[in-house]
DNA sequence: GACGGTGAGACGGTTTCTGTCTTAGTGTCT
DNA sequence: AGACACTAAGACAGAAACCGTCTCACCGTC
Protein backbone atom coordinates (compact mmCIF):
# COMPACT_ATOMS: atom_id res chain seq x y z
CA UNK A 1 0.00 0.00 0.00
CA UNK A 2 0.89 3.40 -0.29
CA UNK A 3 3.13 4.95 2.21
CA UNK A 4 1.59 8.07 2.56
CA UNK A 5 3.56 9.64 5.64
CA UNK A 6 7.20 9.47 6.85
CA UNK A 7 7.77 5.92 7.86
CA UNK A 8 10.63 6.17 10.98
CA UNK A 9 8.35 8.09 13.17
CA UNK A 10 6.35 7.74 16.29
CA UNK A 11 4.15 5.53 15.24
CA UNK A 12 1.10 8.08 17.10
CA UNK A 13 2.36 11.16 14.92
CA UNK A 14 2.39 8.89 12.06
CA UNK A 15 -1.48 7.87 13.02
CA UNK A 16 -2.19 11.40 13.29
CA UNK A 17 -1.00 12.47 10.05
CA UNK A 18 -2.28 9.87 8.39
CA UNK A 19 -5.70 11.19 10.00
CA UNK A 20 -4.84 15.00 8.69
CA UNK A 21 -4.32 13.90 5.33
CA UNK A 22 -6.82 11.61 4.93
CA UNK A 23 -9.18 14.80 6.12
CA UNK A 24 -7.63 16.97 3.50
CA UNK A 25 -8.37 14.53 1.20
CA UNK A 26 -11.84 13.67 1.89
CA UNK A 27 -13.50 15.60 4.45
CA UNK A 28 -14.32 14.50 8.37
CA UNK A 29 -17.36 13.25 7.67
CA UNK A 30 -16.33 10.41 4.89
CA UNK A 31 -12.84 9.59 6.77
CA UNK A 32 -12.96 6.08 7.75
CA UNK A 33 -10.57 4.67 10.59
CA UNK A 34 -9.47 2.24 7.66
CA UNK A 35 -9.06 5.08 5.50
CA UNK A 36 -6.53 6.00 8.37
CA UNK A 37 -4.62 2.85 9.12
CA UNK A 38 -4.15 2.32 5.65
CA UNK A 39 -2.79 5.74 4.76
CA UNK A 40 -0.68 5.18 8.21
CA UNK A 41 0.34 1.96 7.02
CA UNK A 42 -1.22 0.65 10.64
CA UNK A 43 -3.37 -2.22 11.57
CA UNK A 44 -6.58 -1.02 12.64
CA UNK A 45 -6.13 -2.88 15.69
CA UNK A 46 -2.91 -0.98 16.72
CA UNK A 47 -4.71 2.12 15.53
CA UNK A 48 -7.75 1.27 18.89
CA UNK A 49 -5.29 0.11 21.04
CA UNK A 50 -3.89 3.60 20.91
CA UNK A 51 -6.65 5.53 20.67
CA UNK A 52 -9.45 3.94 22.46
CA UNK A 53 -12.86 5.33 21.51
CA UNK A 54 -12.18 5.14 17.54
CA UNK A 55 -12.34 8.37 15.73
CA UNK A 56 -13.90 10.51 18.24
CA UNK A 57 -10.68 10.27 20.38
CA UNK A 58 -8.30 10.10 17.39
CA UNK A 59 -9.53 13.39 16.26
CA UNK A 60 -9.29 15.02 19.32
CA UNK A 61 -5.65 14.04 20.01
CA UNK A 62 -5.75 15.78 16.63
CA UNK A 63 -7.01 18.68 17.79
CA UNK A 64 -4.94 18.76 20.39
CA UNK A 65 -1.76 18.65 18.12
CA UNK A 66 -3.09 21.16 15.07
CA UNK A 67 -4.34 23.49 17.95
CA UNK A 68 -0.57 23.49 19.42
CA UNK A 69 1.03 23.45 16.11
CA UNK A 70 -0.99 26.59 15.17
CA UNK A 71 0.36 28.56 18.11
CA UNK A 72 3.76 27.34 17.52
CA UNK A 73 3.53 28.43 13.91
CA UNK A 74 2.31 31.96 14.57
CA UNK A 75 5.60 32.23 17.42
CA UNK A 76 7.52 31.99 14.62
CA UNK A 77 5.58 35.64 13.25
CA UNK A 78 6.42 37.03 16.27
CA UNK A 79 9.87 38.16 16.39
CA UNK A 80 11.04 41.47 18.04
CA UNK A 81 7.87 43.36 18.09
CA UNK A 82 8.57 46.81 18.67
CA UNK A 83 5.58 47.72 21.12
CA UNK A 84 2.40 46.16 22.36
CA UNK A 85 0.96 47.42 19.58
CA UNK A 86 3.08 45.77 17.04
CA UNK A 87 2.78 42.98 18.82
CA UNK A 88 -0.85 42.24 19.08
CA UNK A 89 -1.34 43.79 15.21
CA UNK A 90 1.21 40.78 14.19
CA UNK A 91 -0.21 38.06 16.24
CA UNK A 92 -3.79 39.38 14.87
CA UNK A 93 -2.70 39.54 11.22
CA UNK A 94 -0.88 36.31 11.66
CA UNK A 95 -3.18 34.04 13.30
CA UNK A 96 -5.84 35.22 10.68
CA UNK A 97 -3.50 34.32 8.06
CA UNK A 98 -3.08 31.13 9.45
CA UNK A 99 -6.65 30.09 9.65
CA UNK A 100 -7.44 31.27 5.90
CA UNK A 101 -4.63 29.62 5.05
CA UNK A 102 -5.98 25.75 5.87
CA UNK A 103 -9.65 25.98 5.65
CA UNK A 104 -9.57 22.18 7.46
CA UNK A 105 -7.08 23.34 9.90
CA UNK A 106 -10.17 25.93 11.05
CA UNK A 107 -12.67 23.39 10.55
CA UNK A 108 -10.91 21.04 12.50
CA UNK A 109 -9.98 23.60 15.27
CA UNK A 110 -13.33 25.07 15.64
CA UNK A 111 -15.64 21.98 15.84
CA UNK A 112 -15.80 19.27 18.12
CA UNK A 113 -16.16 15.47 18.12
CA UNK A 114 -19.46 14.92 17.31
CA UNK A 115 -20.39 17.49 15.10
CA UNK A 116 -19.29 17.10 11.45
CA UNK A 117 -20.01 20.87 10.65
CA UNK A 118 -17.24 23.61 11.82
CA UNK A 119 -19.58 25.41 14.32
CA UNK A 120 -17.94 26.95 17.14
CA UNK A 121 -18.95 24.77 20.18
CA UNK A 122 -19.30 24.62 23.67
CA UNK A 123 -15.68 22.43 24.19
CA UNK A 124 -14.13 23.99 21.01
CA UNK A 125 -13.34 27.59 22.06
CA UNK A 126 -12.94 26.70 25.60
CA UNK A 127 -9.72 25.19 24.60
CA UNK A 128 -8.51 27.49 21.77
CA UNK A 129 -8.34 30.47 24.40
CA UNK A 130 -6.99 27.98 26.80
CA UNK A 131 -4.14 27.06 24.62
CA UNK A 132 -3.66 30.61 23.02
CA UNK A 133 -3.35 31.69 26.65
CA UNK A 134 -0.66 29.21 27.22
CA UNK A 135 0.94 30.60 24.12
CA UNK A 136 0.49 34.00 24.44
CA UNK A 137 0.06 35.03 27.66
CA UNK A 138 4.03 35.75 28.20
CA UNK A 139 4.65 37.58 25.49
CA UNK A 140 2.07 39.74 26.49
CA UNK A 141 3.41 39.70 29.98
CA UNK A 142 6.23 41.69 29.27
CA UNK A 143 3.78 44.83 28.69
CA UNK A 144 0.97 44.03 31.13
CA UNK A 145 0.51 42.53 34.83
CA UNK A 146 -0.29 38.46 34.06
CA UNK A 147 -3.65 39.06 35.13
CA UNK A 148 -4.33 41.61 32.62
CA UNK A 149 -2.38 39.68 29.69
CA UNK A 150 -4.60 36.79 30.22
CA UNK A 151 -7.91 38.72 29.71
CA UNK A 152 -6.34 40.62 26.68
CA UNK A 153 -5.64 37.38 25.04
CA UNK A 154 -8.76 35.62 25.79
CA UNK A 155 -10.58 38.89 24.09
CA UNK A 156 -7.64 38.94 20.90
CA UNK A 157 -8.61 35.11 20.59
CA UNK A 158 -12.48 35.60 20.48
CA UNK A 159 -12.45 38.15 18.38
CA UNK A 160 -10.22 37.04 15.31
CA UNK A 161 -11.82 33.58 15.93
CA UNK A 162 -15.68 36.00 15.27
CA UNK A 163 -14.27 37.73 12.81
CA UNK A 164 -12.98 34.59 10.76
CA UNK A 165 -16.14 32.46 10.99
CA UNK A 166 -18.31 36.18 10.12
CA UNK A 167 -16.06 38.46 8.12
CA UNK A 168 -16.82 42.23 8.45
CA UNK A 169 -17.07 44.47 5.95
CA UNK A 170 -15.61 46.90 8.69
CA UNK A 171 -12.84 45.42 9.90
CA UNK A 172 -10.41 42.77 8.14
CA UNK A 173 -8.01 41.49 11.26
CA UNK A 174 -6.07 39.78 7.86
CA UNK A 175 -4.91 43.46 7.00
CA UNK A 176 -2.15 45.06 9.35
CA UNK A 177 -3.88 48.74 8.67
CA UNK A 178 -7.48 47.53 9.47
CA UNK A 179 -5.80 45.29 11.83
CA UNK A 180 -3.93 48.37 13.81
CA UNK A 181 -6.69 50.48 13.86
CA UNK A 182 -8.97 48.00 15.16
CA UNK A 183 -6.49 47.40 18.22
CA UNK A 184 -5.60 50.88 18.78
CA UNK A 185 -9.40 51.62 19.09
CA UNK A 186 -10.82 49.61 20.56
CA UNK A 187 -8.85 47.30 22.12
CA UNK A 188 -5.71 49.65 23.70
CA UNK A 189 -7.62 51.83 25.40
CA UNK A 190 -9.50 49.38 27.97
CA UNK A 191 -5.34 48.53 28.90
CA UNK A 192 -3.45 51.81 29.13
CA UNK A 193 -4.74 52.32 32.51
CA UNK A 194 -2.47 48.73 33.48
CA UNK A 195 0.45 49.63 31.34
CA UNK A 196 3.84 48.83 32.01
CA UNK A 197 5.67 51.72 30.98
CA UNK A 198 9.28 50.51 30.12
CA UNK B 1 -31.26 22.38 1.88
CA UNK B 2 -28.34 24.23 0.15
CA UNK B 3 -28.97 24.92 -3.16
CA UNK B 4 -25.94 24.08 -4.70
CA UNK B 5 -25.94 24.54 -8.51
CA UNK B 6 -27.96 27.18 -10.52
CA UNK B 7 -31.24 26.75 -9.80
CA UNK B 8 -32.91 27.35 -13.78
CA UNK B 9 -31.41 24.79 -15.27
CA UNK B 10 -31.73 21.70 -17.23
CA UNK B 11 -32.77 19.30 -14.40
CA UNK B 12 -30.09 16.70 -16.16
CA UNK B 13 -27.47 19.54 -16.06
CA UNK B 14 -28.32 20.20 -12.27
CA UNK B 15 -27.82 16.84 -11.64
CA UNK B 16 -24.21 16.37 -13.62
CA UNK B 17 -22.76 19.81 -12.19
CA UNK B 18 -24.14 18.67 -8.34
CA UNK B 19 -22.07 15.42 -9.25
CA UNK B 20 -19.49 17.46 -10.57
CA UNK B 21 -19.24 19.17 -7.27
CA UNK B 22 -19.48 16.41 -5.51
CA UNK B 23 -16.38 14.91 -7.02
CA UNK B 24 -14.89 18.00 -6.47
CA UNK B 25 -15.23 17.92 -3.11
CA UNK B 26 -15.00 14.26 -1.73
CA UNK B 27 -13.25 12.48 -4.95
CA UNK B 28 -15.14 9.72 -6.38
CA UNK B 29 -14.86 7.14 -4.10
CA UNK B 30 -16.94 8.80 -1.51
CA UNK B 31 -19.82 10.54 -3.21
CA UNK B 32 -22.61 8.95 -2.89
CA UNK B 33 -26.10 9.08 -4.62
CA UNK B 34 -27.71 10.96 -1.56
CA UNK B 35 -24.70 13.47 -1.96
CA UNK B 36 -25.45 14.03 -5.51
CA UNK B 37 -29.39 14.25 -5.42
CA UNK B 38 -28.72 16.59 -2.08
CA UNK B 39 -26.41 18.89 -3.86
CA UNK B 40 -29.00 19.11 -7.02
CA UNK B 41 -31.71 19.86 -4.95
CA UNK B 42 -33.53 16.73 -6.62
CA UNK B 43 -35.37 13.72 -4.93
CA UNK B 44 -33.21 10.29 -5.47
CA UNK B 45 -36.01 8.95 -7.30
CA UNK B 46 -35.68 12.04 -10.06
CA UNK B 47 -32.29 10.76 -9.88
CA UNK B 48 -32.51 6.62 -10.78
CA UNK B 49 -34.90 7.78 -12.97
CA UNK B 50 -32.89 10.09 -14.97
CA UNK B 51 -30.10 7.35 -14.66
CA UNK B 52 -31.45 4.07 -14.80
CA UNK B 53 -28.17 2.17 -13.07
CA UNK B 54 -27.09 4.73 -10.63
CA UNK B 55 -23.67 5.97 -9.98
CA UNK B 56 -21.96 3.67 -13.07
CA UNK B 57 -24.58 5.73 -15.60
CA UNK B 58 -24.18 9.17 -13.86
CA UNK B 59 -20.95 9.07 -13.78
CA UNK B 60 -20.29 7.72 -17.26
CA UNK B 61 -22.75 10.54 -18.70
CA UNK B 62 -20.82 13.50 -16.67
CA UNK B 63 -17.54 11.91 -18.38
CA UNK B 64 -19.30 12.41 -21.50
CA UNK B 65 -20.10 16.02 -20.83
CA UNK B 66 -16.59 16.80 -19.32
CA UNK B 67 -15.15 15.25 -22.05
CA UNK B 68 -17.38 17.39 -24.67
CA UNK B 69 -16.36 20.24 -22.74
CA UNK B 70 -12.89 19.94 -22.49
CA UNK B 71 -12.57 19.73 -26.08
CA UNK B 72 -14.98 22.42 -26.61
CA UNK B 73 -12.71 25.01 -24.16
CA UNK B 74 -9.37 23.53 -26.06
CA UNK B 75 -10.82 24.80 -28.98
CA UNK B 76 -11.12 28.41 -27.62
CA UNK B 77 -7.88 28.57 -27.38
CA UNK B 78 -6.67 27.95 -30.89
CA UNK B 79 -8.02 30.73 -32.64
CA UNK B 80 -6.05 31.34 -36.27
CA UNK B 81 -2.98 29.69 -36.12
CA UNK B 82 -0.80 30.41 -38.97
CA UNK B 83 0.43 27.09 -39.63
CA UNK B 84 0.71 23.13 -39.34
CA UNK B 85 3.29 23.59 -36.81
CA UNK B 86 1.89 26.76 -34.82
CA UNK B 87 -1.97 24.90 -34.22
CA UNK B 88 -0.57 21.32 -32.71
CA UNK B 89 1.85 23.01 -30.53
CA UNK B 90 -1.56 25.15 -29.28
CA UNK B 91 -3.15 22.21 -29.22
CA UNK B 92 -0.57 20.38 -27.30
CA UNK B 93 -0.20 23.08 -25.08
CA UNK B 94 -3.40 23.82 -24.17
CA UNK B 95 -4.65 20.47 -23.60
CA UNK B 96 -1.65 19.84 -21.15
CA UNK B 97 -2.76 23.05 -18.92
CA UNK B 98 -6.14 21.98 -18.76
CA UNK B 99 -5.29 18.62 -17.77
CA UNK B 100 -3.32 19.51 -15.67
CA UNK B 101 -5.55 22.41 -14.43
CA UNK B 102 -8.40 20.34 -13.10
CA UNK B 103 -6.81 17.13 -11.41
CA UNK B 104 -10.61 15.64 -10.88
CA UNK B 105 -11.31 15.98 -14.94
CA UNK B 106 -8.37 13.89 -15.95
CA UNK B 107 -9.18 11.30 -13.36
CA UNK B 108 -12.24 11.76 -14.67
CA UNK B 109 -11.66 11.61 -18.41
CA UNK B 110 -9.23 8.91 -17.95
CA UNK B 111 -10.96 6.26 -15.62
CA UNK B 112 -13.69 4.38 -16.54
CA UNK B 113 -16.64 3.51 -14.28
CA UNK B 114 -15.93 0.58 -12.13
CA UNK B 115 -12.46 1.70 -11.84
CA UNK B 116 -11.83 4.56 -8.52
CA UNK B 117 -8.40 5.56 -9.40
CA UNK B 118 -7.43 7.01 -12.41
CA UNK B 119 -5.75 4.54 -14.67
CA UNK B 120 -6.25 4.61 -18.05
CA UNK B 121 -8.38 2.19 -19.43
CA UNK B 122 -9.70 -0.20 -22.33
CA UNK B 123 -12.51 2.19 -22.69
CA UNK B 124 -11.32 5.61 -21.31
CA UNK B 125 -8.83 5.92 -23.63
CA UNK B 126 -10.61 4.98 -26.89
CA UNK B 127 -13.53 7.50 -26.22
CA UNK B 128 -11.02 10.46 -26.08
CA UNK B 129 -10.02 9.68 -28.80
CA UNK B 130 -12.41 9.51 -30.73
CA UNK B 131 -14.00 12.78 -28.96
CA UNK B 132 -10.56 14.38 -30.08
CA UNK B 133 -11.08 13.51 -33.65
CA UNK B 134 -14.61 14.33 -33.97
CA UNK B 135 -13.44 17.99 -32.61
CA UNK B 136 -9.87 18.25 -33.63
CA UNK B 137 -9.94 16.74 -37.40
CA UNK B 138 -11.64 19.23 -39.02
CA UNK B 139 -9.13 22.06 -37.79
CA UNK B 140 -5.99 19.48 -38.92
CA UNK B 141 -8.20 18.95 -42.18
CA UNK B 142 -6.95 22.05 -43.63
CA UNK B 143 -3.44 20.71 -44.07
CA UNK B 144 -3.86 17.55 -44.56
CA UNK B 145 -5.87 15.30 -46.15
CA UNK B 146 -8.82 13.48 -44.22
CA UNK B 147 -7.35 9.90 -43.20
CA UNK B 148 -3.40 11.47 -42.28
CA UNK B 149 -5.28 14.00 -39.94
CA UNK B 150 -7.61 11.16 -38.58
CA UNK B 151 -3.67 9.46 -37.96
CA UNK B 152 -2.49 12.79 -36.31
CA UNK B 153 -4.98 13.99 -34.21
CA UNK B 154 -5.09 10.43 -32.49
CA UNK B 155 -1.15 10.11 -32.42
CA UNK B 156 -1.41 13.48 -30.35
CA UNK B 157 -3.94 12.54 -28.30
CA UNK B 158 -2.05 9.34 -27.33
CA UNK B 159 1.11 11.48 -26.24
CA UNK B 160 -0.61 14.01 -24.61
CA UNK B 161 -2.17 12.10 -22.45
CA UNK B 162 1.08 9.92 -21.71
CA UNK B 163 2.62 12.62 -20.97
CA UNK B 164 0.39 13.87 -18.82
CA UNK B 165 0.29 10.91 -16.59
CA UNK B 166 3.81 9.87 -16.48
CA UNK B 167 6.26 13.32 -17.28
CA UNK B 168 9.25 12.63 -18.43
CA UNK B 169 12.36 15.22 -17.87
CA UNK B 170 13.07 15.08 -21.43
CA UNK B 171 9.79 16.44 -22.63
CA UNK B 172 7.01 19.43 -21.36
CA UNK B 173 4.16 19.57 -23.09
CA UNK B 174 2.91 21.81 -20.78
CA UNK B 175 5.86 23.92 -22.28
CA UNK B 176 5.46 26.10 -25.91
CA UNK B 177 9.21 25.41 -26.61
CA UNK B 178 9.38 22.07 -25.88
CA UNK B 179 6.13 21.29 -27.64
CA UNK B 180 7.57 22.88 -30.98
CA UNK B 181 10.53 20.69 -30.47
CA UNK B 182 9.14 17.86 -30.06
CA UNK B 183 6.68 18.28 -32.72
CA UNK B 184 8.88 19.06 -35.51
CA UNK B 185 11.53 16.37 -34.46
CA UNK B 186 8.98 13.31 -33.49
CA UNK B 187 5.08 14.15 -35.75
CA UNK B 188 5.35 16.09 -38.48
CA UNK B 189 8.45 14.64 -40.10
CA UNK B 190 6.11 11.57 -40.52
CA UNK B 191 3.45 13.48 -42.41
CA UNK B 192 5.31 15.82 -44.21
CA UNK B 193 4.95 14.03 -47.17
CA UNK B 194 1.12 14.16 -47.32
CA UNK B 195 0.61 18.21 -46.27
CA UNK B 196 -1.46 19.76 -48.33
CA UNK B 197 0.98 23.23 -49.39
CA UNK B 198 -0.94 26.12 -49.94
C1' DG C 1 12.11 -17.87 26.96
C1' DA C 2 9.14 -14.13 28.64
C1' DC C 3 7.35 -9.74 27.10
C1' DG C 4 5.60 -5.68 24.72
C1' DG C 5 4.20 -3.99 20.46
C1' DT C 6 2.47 -4.96 16.02
C1' DG C 7 -0.02 -6.96 11.59
C1' DA C 8 -3.58 -9.63 9.83
C1' DG C 9 -7.89 -10.75 9.80
C1' DA C 10 -12.29 -13.08 11.65
C1' DC C 11 -16.65 -11.94 14.08
C1' DG C 12 -21.19 -9.97 15.00
C1' DG C 13 -23.74 -5.72 15.41
C1' DT C 14 -24.75 -1.40 13.57
C1' DT C 15 -25.11 2.05 10.24
C1' DT C 16 -25.21 3.60 5.69
C1' DC C 17 -26.17 3.04 0.82
C1' DT C 18 -28.71 1.17 -2.85
C1' DG C 19 -32.38 0.46 -5.94
C1' DT C 20 -37.33 -0.05 -6.27
C1' DC C 21 -41.84 1.26 -5.31
C1' DT C 22 -45.86 3.93 -3.61
C1' DT C 23 -48.16 8.14 -2.60
C1' DA C 24 -49.17 12.75 -3.02
C1' DG C 25 -48.29 17.24 -4.89
C1' DT C 26 -47.72 20.51 -8.88
C1' DG C 27 -47.95 22.57 -13.25
C1' DT C 28 -49.40 22.10 -18.18
C1' DC C 29 -52.21 21.06 -21.98
C1' DT C 30 -56.69 20.12 -23.94
C1' DA D 1 -62.48 20.11 -15.23
C1' DG D 2 -59.78 16.13 -16.20
C1' DA D 3 -55.78 13.75 -18.21
C1' DC D 4 -51.01 13.85 -18.23
C1' DA D 5 -46.10 14.26 -17.22
C1' DC D 6 -42.97 15.06 -13.86
C1' DT D 7 -41.35 15.34 -9.32
C1' DA D 8 -40.59 15.24 -3.96
C1' DA D 9 -40.82 12.51 -0.14
C1' DG D 10 -40.08 8.68 1.97
C1' DA D 11 -40.97 3.49 3.10
C1' DC D 12 -38.78 -0.72 2.35
C1' DA D 13 -35.62 -4.80 2.01
C1' DG D 14 -31.35 -6.31 0.69
C1' DA D 15 -26.40 -5.30 0.12
C1' DA D 16 -22.40 -3.19 1.47
C1' DA D 17 -19.49 -0.62 4.44
C1' DC D 18 -18.03 0.40 8.87
C1' DC D 19 -17.21 -0.31 13.70
C1' DG D 20 -15.22 -2.14 17.78
C1' DT D 21 -13.45 -6.22 19.78
C1' DC D 22 -10.94 -10.23 19.91
C1' DT D 23 -7.67 -13.85 18.71
C1' DC D 24 -3.45 -15.44 16.93
C1' DA D 25 1.00 -15.27 14.82
C1' DC D 26 5.08 -12.68 14.28
C1' DC D 27 9.18 -10.09 15.61
C1' DG D 28 12.54 -7.64 18.22
C1' DT D 29 14.32 -6.76 23.02
C1' DC D 30 15.57 -7.81 27.43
Amino acid sequence: MVQGTSSHATVETRVLNAAKACVEHWGIAKVTIDDIANEAGVSRATLYRMFPGGKEVLFDSLRVRELEDFFTRLSGHLDHAENIEDLLVRIVVAATHELRRDQHLAAMLASEPGDTLGQLTVEGLPRIIRVATVFLVPLVDEYLPRRESARLVELLARLVISYFLAPSDQVDLGDAESARTFITTFILPAFTAALIRS
